[in-house]
DNA sequence: GACGTATATTCCCGCGTGGGTATATTCGTT
DNA sequence: AACGAATATACCCACGCGGGAATATACGTC
């Protein structure tokens, strides 16, 4: 995993939909499904927008059986740390990101075995139905 | 003066050119000229820049004399706060930036006046020999 | 008022990027 | 192996932006 310079992540940040995106991912590891839902994105947009960010060490992705799950990476750059403690100050008055984490609290109850599947937890039975739901 | 959101700094952040800009303009308020020699920029590409941060609030100009002096806004955004202390911590170990205050450094017992005309000191008698001197 | 200096603006160009459509790939189920 | 779901990639387009050349504007000196 490359280390971003600063200007990169600034890079990163200055895009509405990818800031969107790390603000999200500062809550909670998730999958391209979920950030697509909450973020109203289509299925490309918000593909791009992850491997720009994981092209440039923002994002890390695991995939979990069909699911790719998206996660800020464990050991963060010195830079990336600023803006998430600037995020936390500055966009809890937008109202776009507010509403960002409304929808995201009621998407979690759905998708807590992602929390899991990151490798918090060893995961001890989240196998669930499974004949193709989607994870909305 | 525009209170830039928070997207905007990024954007203005985002480009190496005015993130060295608003690193050297976080130590003293600088005219064109002095900003043009310390990152060897083109006339047109110093002021465009310059522009490009006026209009969106990261820097305020006024003009002494024949020299348009630039600054940082005696108040500054929530969010620009956060990023002038994100660069005093990310951008000592950059040779780039590291250059650039050493330039600064260099140039300042040119410009002291500079300071002055900002309205910091009253300007006692700043009036030098003023035949056509480049700030260099 | 003419001239030089400092700065801003306009026009043109090339490139990176965001969005969309179509297609490829990977995994799981049957 | 066939199929569907989840995700990634390739291609095309339109646009904003950074850079350069030329020109305009403002100020100071003579």
């Amino acid at each position: 995993m490359r280390r971003p310079q600063l200007i990169e992540i600034y890079n990163c940040l200055c895009d509405e939909t990818r800031l969107r995106i790390i603000h999200l991912l500062a809550q909670s590891p998730l999958c391209v499904c979920h950030l697509q839902d909450i973020l109203g994105l289509t299925q490309v947009a918000a593909s791009k927008h992850l491997a720009y960010l994981r092209q440039r060490g923002l994002v890390e992705s695991r995939r979990h059986e069909q699911w790719m799950i998206y996660s800020l990476p464990a050991e963060r750059p010195l830079g990336l740390d600023w803006q998430l403690r600037c995020l936390q100050d500055c966009l809890p008055t937008h109202p776009v990101f507010r509403d960002d984490l409304r929808k995201l609290k009621t998407r979690q109850s759905d998708c807590g075995w992602v929390a899991e599947a990151i490798g918090a937890m060893p995961a001890a039975t989240r196998r669930i139905s499974k004949t193709q739901r989607t994870p909305t």
